[in-house]
RNA sequence: GGGCCGCUAGCUCAACUGGACAGAGCAACGGGCUUUUAACCCGCAGGUUCGGGGUUCGAGUCCCCGGCGGCCCA
């Protein structure tokens, strides 16, 4: 390969050349004994430990208190014998300053080397600028790790969304707001976490890989075991295996997990997503209602400290309690129009009709009332309200309403038109489990492809008694993108599925060193 | 899958109804500066305008095909 120092820059890009010369810095410096990548460095505090215990030095105040801190270079300003530049870690920024009366007139000349995206180790006192800005009197310094690409724009960042998503580690460097958001991620976990944790649900992890379909309505990503010579489904829900654990007598369980569905990208789908699924031994879906209030309020109050989240130029308060209505009350409230599944099914089409929705003909009353409410009450809800009690011919895995054979014990929690949660009074019946487990069999075997297939192990596993239980289901993306005021679920995925890249791996060649 | 919108320097963006050599800020490079705060000042360089074809005296701009992305819809 050509040495990058005697390299004729024309017709190259601007990138190449820059990252030819930064690789031409690294060999400099190795040809001076120094290590671009050393192995470790051992920082006293963290830079935000280090604004936390001298943030209140006066201006102009300088101690001799020396710390060794670490971080990346994010800002530099040059004044001829003397550096300012801005680096910062995960915990906060802090300012150097590197005077060449101080360092010597080699390391002041080796810092002149230094990009932006370096990460140095400096060691140094402790003092504060005539403007009062907290700073380190570099002693010395160390490069920790030579960046050989540029930063986006130190002031706008990285606007494009697919560069953003690609290459998610620059997004995090320069967006303050993509930081913020995956903070709120983690918080919004741990917060679920604890509140379960706290009312006696016990932790558990179950199977990703399912030798079939159930627990939801979706298409699987298939896979094959080799050695078994078996087929496998990616799972598209928790469901099923944690209902089992209720059988034994578990009591309450919970698992926050990944789950995966073969279907479009969108603002609101990745086919990679994670859900919060939680059982609770003697309770209903009233008492669900009630746990999903305070999981919810708690998250938010954890996250960003407060109840109150801005959506879309809304906000939207989630204070409990929730209001509470069923999905018939709600098609009545919202269009007029008294809709039951027990009705003929000829006037639940009417009543499609009459609103332009389109149907299908194998759909009976349920399925229809069910689809009215989808398509056209449920976007128009945006303060979080639970509707309850759906047609049990569109709830597989639900109980039979108390009240009203017709329908079942189910609710789900809407927030800004959109679907949070999804929770039962859970069918505990082994009859007739098996019973809908066939239906849906039927269906898939006519060529629906959401249908799911005759799980004849959890079937045997009712058999054997499952106490009365509520269950809950929250997608947690959509539930951080609510209190994160975000729009695209690609915004709380931190590597969300995109269409690989193709790359020309004449780029990646390095010049012998 | 359908409709609409977009793709210009490493990044963020300009470029009139088709008109001259495609510009600017940041980053980079060279120089100056020992208290800056997106430091500043001087200088210099950087382009397959997503790709291909077409129309035209002339295309970043218009047309066609393709690629990638975004939004909306199914």
């Amino acid at each position: 390969m050509t040495d990058p120092s005697h390299d004729d820059d024309a017709g190259r890009s601007r990138l190449v050349a820059e990252r030819d010369h930064r690789l031409s810095k690294l060999s400099s410096l190795r040809d001076e004994g120094i290590d671009p990548y050393p192995v470790r460095f051992d920082r006293d505090r963290t830079l935000g430990e280090l604004v936390e215990e001298f943030g209140n030095l006066g201006a102009g105040e300088e101690t001799d208190i020396s710390v060794k801190v670490a971080g990346r270079v994010m800002l530099r300003r040059g004044h001829g014998k003397l550096f300012f530049a801005t680096v910062r870690d995960h915990s906060g920024e802090i300012q150097l300053f590197v005077s060449k009366a101080v360092v010597g007139d080699d390391a002041f000349d080796r810092f002149d080397t230094v990009d932006l995206g370096d990460w140095l180790g400096v060691e140094g006192t402790v003092m504060s600028t005539r403007k009062g800005e907290l700073s380190v009197r570099v002693e010395r310094f160390e490069l920790l790790a030579k960046a050989l690409l540029p930063l986006p724009d130190k002031w706008k960042g990285l606007s494009d969304v697919d560069t953003r998503f690609r290459q998610r580690y620059v997004d995090l460097i320069v967006n303050e707001d993509a930081r913020r958001v995956f903070a709120i991620r983690s918080a919004v976990v741990a917060s679920i976490r604890n509140s379960l944790l706290e009312r006696g649900f016990l932790e558990v992890e179950t199977p990703m890989l399912h030798d079939i379909v159930g627990g939801a309505a979706a298409r699987p990503f298939s896979t094959h075991h080799n050695s078994l010579d078996i087929d496998l489904y990616m799972r598209i829900a928790l469901e099923l295996h944690l209902k089992r654990l209720i059988v034994a007598g578990l009591d309450r369980v919970f698992e926050i997990g990944r789950c995966f569905r073969n279907e479009g990208l969108d603002t609101r789908h990745n086919p990679e997503f994670t859900m919060l699924e939680a059982y609770q031994a003697f309770a209903d879906y009233h008492d669900m209602m009630d746990l999903t209030e305070h999981l919810v309020a708690a998250a938010a109050e954890a996250a960003i400290g407060t109840m109150i989240v801005e959506l879309e130029g809304r906000s939207v308060d989630l204070t409990p309690p929730w209001r509470r209505i069923t999905v018939a009350d709600l098609i009545r409230e919202s269009l007029g129009v008294t809709m039951h599944p027990s009705m003929p099914v000829t006037e639940a089409r009417a009543a499609l009709d009459d609103a332009g929705v389109e149907y299908r003909d194998e759909w009976g009353s349920g399925k229809l009332m069910d689809v009215l409410y989808d398509d056209r009450a449920q976007h128009d809800v945006f303060e979080p309200t639970f509707v309850i009690d759906y047609p049990r011919e569109v709830s597989p895995l639900a109980r039979p309403h108390r009240d009203d054979p017709h329908l079942v014990e189910r609710f789900e929690l809407i927030v800004a038109g959109r679907e949070l949660a999804n929770a039962f009074s859970e069918l505990n019946d082994p009859v007739d489990q098996l019973a809908r487990f066939e239906a849906g069999a039927r269906a898939k075997a006519q060529g629906d492809p959401e249908a799911g297939d005759v799980d004849y192990d959890y079937v045997r596993a009712l058999e054997y008694g499952m106490p009365p239980a509520g269950g809950l289901g929250i997608g947690i993306d959509r539930l951080v993108m609510l209190i994160a005021g975000v729009t695209s679920i690609r915004e709380v995925i931190l590597f969300p599925t995109l269409r690989p890249e193709q790359f020309d791996e004449a780029e990646f060649r390095f010049p012998d060193a």
